[in-house]
DNA sequence: TAGGCCATGTAACCGGTTACATGATTAG
DNA sequence: CTAATCATGTAACCGGTTACATGGCCTA
């Protein structure tokens, strides 16, 4: 999924501005979907005020700088539901850590020790933050993903503790870096 | 991870083709890392020669097109090694499965059975690959990865066939597209 | 005979990130 | 006094994708 979408899915929750859609993109509800920054949300959504999907009115503040509110128009609204029924794309799912346990023996005990540590605080914290957005009693959807995602960390979360024994023992198998037992080419 | 380490993983292996390697990086055992094309992939592979990091040979085939094979050279394996002991970025993942169950209401109740069953299906198929993988008796390594993601596939399938008819719900109460129950701006 | 697989490579494009510019307020 | 937070925006860059060029072999 593209910002433009993005954009158009959090402001069909209601108006905000293009910072706040950059937290809900980067730590908020919408962290699984695109990770965007200012200098892509921003152009996104003047374009789209310029294609008449959103509107925008200024808003001052005391103290802070004038805030750009943004709101869906009608359009807007119909082209997410539109975009909303067409078959949702593979899940995209990229791992350093996996990379890691996968070379286990050529990084070493030391690296894959602190590569499952990292990892484990990761999913700990994930699954955390996600049960305290279920706690908030948010609409039945977004509990419904919130659960899902919940599930899915405590699966991988009890397959790390189960199993980290037996990765921390391929990884000492073979300690390379100080000593090499792989052949300069395997398949020559 | 970039298309540029992904090579190197590949050829740390083993020697083999740019055309290899794509497969690989998109069906092969390196799926989860990077989903490289040719277009990255065979000037990766030249910028990797010309720094030294890997050598190349011509290969004629009966019949078939030349092949070019990489090897990997002592520089690139402890380049590959290094980028191994930096720890591991955190692991992405991207889902417009998980945007529709967001917004099951405005999706309404067929958009979401079909990205339901589709969902399923692609994860039964993720995970008897995994599986295919598993058997062939790969390494140590690779088979801890293969059943960490076999794992994770599990505990997703299990959540979605114990909790379809609660999203189904969730989509039926408020059937948008035909009637709109949504305010125009609800933050306004 | 049409399409798919083998195999390598280039060029145009595009969707994003990073870094920068600006500036007031508040908390440590 | 420094750093962080609020807040918007631009410009340079970069890592990728898509499409194209080339061409023989094999299968349906």
């Amino acid at each position: 999924m593209n910002v433009r979408t993005l954009c158009l899915a959090i402001l069909s929750r209601g108006d905000t501005t293009g910072y706040e859609i950059r937290k809900q993109s980067v730590d908020g509800r919408f962290s699984h979907f695109v990770d965007a920054s200012f200098g892509s949300i921003y152009p996104a959504l003047a374009r789209l005020e310029a294609d008449g999907l959103v509107t925008s009115r200024q808003e001052a503040q005391a103290g802070k700088p004038d805030r750009k509110i943004y709101s869906i128009s009608e359009t807007g609204r119909a082209e997410f539901a539109a975009s909303l029924l067409q078959p949702p794309r593979q899940d995209i799912f990229r791992s350093e850590f996996l990379l890691v346990a996968m070379f286990a023996e050529l990084a070493g005990p030391a690296a894959v020790a602190r590569a499952i540590a990292l990892r484990t605080k990761q999913i700990e914290q994930e699954r955390n933050h996600l049960m305290s957005i279920s706690d908030e009693k948010p609409s039945a959807s977004v509990d419904w993903v919130c659960r899902y995602g919940i599930a899915c960390m405590e699966g991988s979360l009890a397959y790390l503790t189960n199993n980290k024994e037996r990765l921390m023992a391929i990884a000492a198998g073979a300690d390379t870096l100080t000593e090499t037992p792989l052949e300069t080419s395997a398949a020559e």
